[in-house]
DNA sequence: CAAGTAGTACGGCGATCGTCAAACTACACT
DNA sequence: AGTGTAGTTTGACGATCGCCGTACTACTTG
């Protein structure tokens, strides 16, 4: 499922502005379990992580606002669990499994697995 | 190694005033997630890790006010990650690994792993 | 160029957080 | 009874959080 317009000319790369990302070695236990410890970046981080390609920030439609949405999107690459790039007007995300699961072996597979399991026993809407 | 005074009385049991603890299908993945997400409480429950029996309050010592350590311990039995009693004046403190274990599949165990490591990679202060 | 789309920056708001000191309660030991 | 130890409660503080709307920038397409 590539989205590709034409078969010469690449697709909008990474254009404009930059977006700053921790080293992988910057990233911090801490700052991960908080970023995550949001409902709604984990709803974000969750998604992510079921697709294997980038999504951009407007396929999430989180219930908040715009503003809200860039604000938890940062959070999430300040944190370094998600790497960001502006491709045309749109911005893309991806969640950084590497750079994550080579400094915590396995955390991110178990909270996954933590978030998909509770969303079962409350019956899906969490409430 | 049992702390009794008399062979009749047994020794100090769960004394005085009890203090809830959430069921453990009321345990709360981002509730635990943001308990753990301070590095106070953190050290308290790596420390509950490596014991296997019940620790007091005061054995932490923690560098930050009593009021303070009290606050953190509540913050970590309300959202479920650890079971207190009293115990004579003293307040003793278990991890709930069972509970979980049960709820979160691995999760306790790479989060200890990964602050391990994380402490290993920073030379083991931390800062 | 004009219009539209995707996302940002800048306050501002109320709520929560981590922290503290001071006064207090509960229990143990002399 | 009196002293000491362990932990609690309250109220306060500054910082951060999640959220919003408004105004803005960057890019695409007509």
């Amino acid at each position: 499922m590539q989205t590709q317009t034409t078969p010469t000319a690449p697709q909008p790369q990474a254009s404009g502005r930059s977006l700053e990302h921790p080293r992988r070695e910057a990233i911090r236990l801490e700052d991960v379990l908080h970023a995550l410890s949001d409902p709604m970046r984990m709803r974000v981080v969750r998604t992510l992580a079921e697709e294997t390609c980038e999504l951009s920030c407007s396929v999430f439609d989180l219930p908040v606002s715009k503003s809200t949405t860039t604000h938890h999107f940062r959070v999430l690459r300040e944190c370094g669990v998600i790497h960001q790039i502006y491709r045309g007007t749109a911005k893309m995300n991806a969640l950084r499994r590497a750079d994550l699961d080579a400094l915590f072996p396995g955390l991110l597979d178990s909270v996954l697995a933590a978030a998909a399991l509770q969303e079962g026993r409350l019956g899906g809407d969490g409430s």
